[in-house]
RNA sequence: GGCUCCAUGGUCAAGCGGUCAAGACACCGCCCUUUCACGGCGGUAACCCGGGUUCGAUUCCCGGUGGAGUCACCA
C-alpha cells in the first residue's frame, strides 16, 4: 500500500506540515513548574455544579503556580450547540470568580495558541490525521451505521467485547483501489487510529500501561486495542483526537477532567504515544454525587437541573459561600486550614491536588448553608446591600424598588445584631436573606405565628394596649426594656425567666413571653432580631401602626 | 456482561502496622438569654465481609460483596 498516495487522495487540499503547526505554537516561556491548565467544556449552555468544582482545580493550579488558565470551547458535536451558551458559561464562570488568562472570551479569542473553539481548528486536525494515514497508523473507514450496528449484534451473539478492533475492523486493510473507487462513488467516510494494541490473545497476554494520575496514583490499565474515530464524516475529530491535538499544540501541561474519563484513558495514551508527543500529567477528579432512591449517583445534566450553576445564582448564593465550600469539599485539609486563618482570602490556600478525595463526594446542601453562613457573616452589610440588588435585577424585578433608593434602610437592616463579638448568623442567601428582613417591607410583611399557648387573648390584648400605651420612641433600650417587665409583672407574668421557674405555679409565664406577643404583632413571627433595635428601624409610626392592627 | 475506579459514623472526611479511630455538617441534651439565632459545653453514631502477611491490622496482599463510571461518527 502506498500511503503516500492515500494520504493525498484523501486530503489533497492538506498542504501544510505538521512541523509548521510545532513552530506556530511553540513551548510557553514559563517557569519550569508554571502548569498550564485549560477548560473545555462543549458549548450546552448548561453547567453545573460539578464543572465548577473541576474548573476550580484547573484554576487553583494555574493560578497558584504562576501558569496560564485558558478556555477552549469543544464544540464538535454540531448536534449539540446551543446559541449565547458561550456567553452563558463564560459569565457563569465569572460570578463564581474563575477568570481566564487565555482563550475564548466575551471579546473573542485572547492569547497565540487559538483558534479555541475546535470548529475552527479543522485544518490542523486533518494536518495530523493525513500525516498518521501517511505513516499508516490511520485510515478511511467506510462503514455506515447499518453495518456498524451488523458487527455489533454480532459481537453480541458471540459474547465478544463490543466495537471496531483488529478482525472486525473490516476496512482496516481495504485496498488502495477499493479506496479510491469508494471515493469516486462519493462514500463518505471517517478516518480510523490504526491501533497497535491487541486483545486478541490469552487474557494474561493483554498488555497493561500505567499511567501516574496526578490525584490517584498509579493506575494500571489494559492498553487500548480500538480503531476508534479520529475524524468524522465532516472532517471535525472526535473529542479523543481533538484533546490529544489541542493539549499539545496550546501545551496544556495538567489535563483535570471527570473520572468519568478514566475508560477512555488507554485511546489518548495511544494516540500521545503514535504522534511521538508527551502525556500530560492527568488528574482524574472524584465526580459530585447526589442520592437517588438511597444510592448515589454521578450529577448528572439531564436530571438534576437543580444543580446547575444558575439555580445557585438565582437562589441568591453568594459566590464567596459557593467557592468556599467547594473548596473545603475539594481539598480535605481546606477546613482545618480555614479554621486556623478566619481571615485569610482563599487564594493564600495552598491547593494540592494530593489532597483530592478520589471517592465520589455527596453534594450536601446543609453543609453549603453552614459554610454560607459563616461566609456572610463577614461580609460588610453595605456589600450585602449591593450583592442583594444585584441579585434582585437579575431575579427579582419586582423588589428592585423597594431597595433601590432605599438603600440607607436595607443597610441598617441587613445590619441587625452582626457587630460584637457574637454576630447573627442569620443569612444563608439572597431568596432566605429577604425571607428573613420581610416584615420591614408592607407589601411583604404577614403575621405567621401564633401567640404563646399559656397567654389568653384577653392577656395578649392588655399586653399590647399597656404596651402602645407607654410607648416612647425615644427610650433607649433599658428604659425601654423595665417598661415591658412592668407590663409583665402587672399582668400576672414573672419580670425574670429564672423567677418563673422557681414558682411556675405564681404565674402564668415570663417576661419573654410578653415580649414575644410584642414581636408577633410587631413582625408577624416570633423569630427575630432584638426587638427594639427593630423598632428603631422601623420608625415610631410604623411600630405603633402594627400594634393599633391587633388591637 | 467486559473493563476501570471506589469502599471509615446519616453526610463530608483525617488516618497511612500499635490511636480511648481526629474534625466539620446534621441530629439530641444542657448552659447563656426578653424570642429566634449566635456562642459555650456535652452526647448518640463508623473502619463492608472472608481469608492471608504480621507479635499486632482500619491501614499491606488476595478473594468476595456493594456502589459508581464507561463501553458512539457525544463530550
Amino acid at each position: 500500500m502506498d500511503y503516500n498516495k492515500l494520504a493525498e487522495l484523501l486530503f489533497p487540499h492538506i498542504t501544510k506540515e505538521p512541523a509548521e503547526y510545532e513552530k506556530i505554537y511553540p513551548k510557553r516561556n514559563l517557569p519550569a513548574n508554571a502548569k498550564i491548565t485549560r477548560l473545555g467544556p462543549s458549548p450546552t449552555g448548561f453547567i453545573h455544579l460539578g464543572n465548577l468544582y473541576g474548573a476550580f482545580v484547573d484554576e487553583r493550579l494555574a493560578h497558584q503556580s504562576g501558569g496560564i488558565f485558558y478556555l477552549r470551547i469543544e464544540d464538535t458535536d454540531d448536534k449539540r450547540q446551543v446559541e449565547g451558551a458561550v456567553e452563558a458559561i463564560i459569565s457563569s464562570l465569572e460570578f463564581f470568580g474563575l477568570t481566564f488568562d487565555e482563550g475564548a472570551s466575551m471579546e473573542g479569542d485572547k492569547g497565540d495558541y487559538g483558534p479555541y473553539y475546535q470548529s475552527q481548528r479543522a485544518e490542523i486536525y486533518q494536518t495530523y490525521v493525513k500525516q498518521m494515514i501517511h505513516r499508516g497508523q490511520a485510515y478511511p473507514c467506510f462503514c455506515t451505521e447499518e453495518e456498524l450496528a451488523e458487527i455489533r449484534e454480532e459481537q453480541e451473539h458471540l459474547k465478544e467485547n463490543p466495537g471496531y478492533y483488529g478482525k472486525w475492523a473490516k476496512h482496516r486493510n481495504l485496498s488502495l483501489e477499493e479506496i479510491k473507487s469508494r471515493i469516486d462513488q462519493d462514500q463518505s467516510f471517517v478516518v480510523r487510529l490504526r491501533s497497535q494494541g491487541t486483545h486478541d490473545c490469552a487474557e494474561e497476554e493483554i498488555k497493561m500501561i500505567s499511567v501516574e494520575d496526578g490525584i490517584r496514583g498509579t493506575l494500571t490499565i489494559p492498553e487500548n486495542d480500538q480503531d476508534i474515530v479520529l475524524l468524522k464524516a465532516n472532517g471535525i475529530p472526535t473529542y479523543h483526537f481533538a484533546h490529544v491535538v489541542d493539549d499539545h499544540l496550546m501545551r496544556t501541561t495538567h489535563v483535570v477532567r471527570g473520572a468519568e474519563w478514566l475508560p477512555s484513558l488507554p485511546i489518548h495514551v495511544e494516540l500521545f504515544q503514535t504522534l511521538d508527543w508527551p502525556l500530560p500529567i492527568y488528574c482524574h477528579t472524584a465526580q459530585l454525587m447526589k442520592m437517588e432512591d438511597g444510592n448515589k449517583r454521578k450529577l448528572s445534566k439531564r436530571k438534576d437541573p437543580e444543580l446547575s450553576l444558575d439555580y445557585y445564582r438565582s437562589e441568591g448564593y453568594h459566590p464567596k459561600a459557593v467557592r468556599e465550600y467547594l473548596l473545603t469539599i475539594l481539598n480535605s485539609n481546606y477546613e482545618e486550614w480555614r479554621m486556623e486563618s478566619p481571615d485569610a482570602p482563599q487564594s493564600s490556600f495552598e491547593f494540592t491536588v494530593g489532597k483530592m478525595s478520589n471517592s465520589g463526594t455527596l453534594f450536601d446542601l446543609d453543609k453549603l448553608n453552614d459554610i454560607s453562613k459563616d461566609v456572610l457573616v463577614k461580609i460588610p452589610a453595605q456589600e450585602l446591600c449591593q450583592f442583594l440588588i444585584a441579585w434582585a435585577k437579575s431575579y427579582k424585578t419586582e423588589l428592585v424598588d423597594l431597595f433601590v433608593g432605599h438603600e440607607t434602610y436595607l443597610v441598617k437592616i441587613l445590619d441587625l445584631g452582626r457587630s460584637g463579638n457574637k454576630p447573627r448568623k442569620d443569612f444563608v442567601f439572597a431568596t432566605q436573606m429577604f425571607e428573613f428582613i420581610s416584615y420591614f417591607y408592607d407589601d411583604y410583611f404577614k403575621r405567621e405565628d401564633a401567640y404563646p399557648e399559656n397567654v389568653s387573648t384577653e392577656d395578649a390584648k392588655a399586653i399590647l394596649s399597656a404596651y402602645l400605651e407607654s410607648y416612647d420612641h425615644n427610650d433607649d433600650q433599658t428604659q425601654w426594656f423595665n417598661k415591658i417587665r412592668e407590663i409583665a409583672t402587672t399582668n400576672g407574668y414573672a419580670a425574670k425567666p429564672k423567677d418563673y421557674k422557681k414558682n411556675p405555679g405564681l404565674y402564668k409565664g415570663h417576661v419573654g413571653d410578653v415580649s414575644t406577643v410584642i414581636r408577633i404583632a410587631l413582625m408577624g413571627r416570633s423569630m427575630s432580631p432584638d426587638i427594639w433595635e427593630i423598632q428603631q428601624i422601623l420608625g415610631e409610626r410604623k411600630t405603633k401602626e402594627r400594634i393599633h392592627e391587633v388591637l
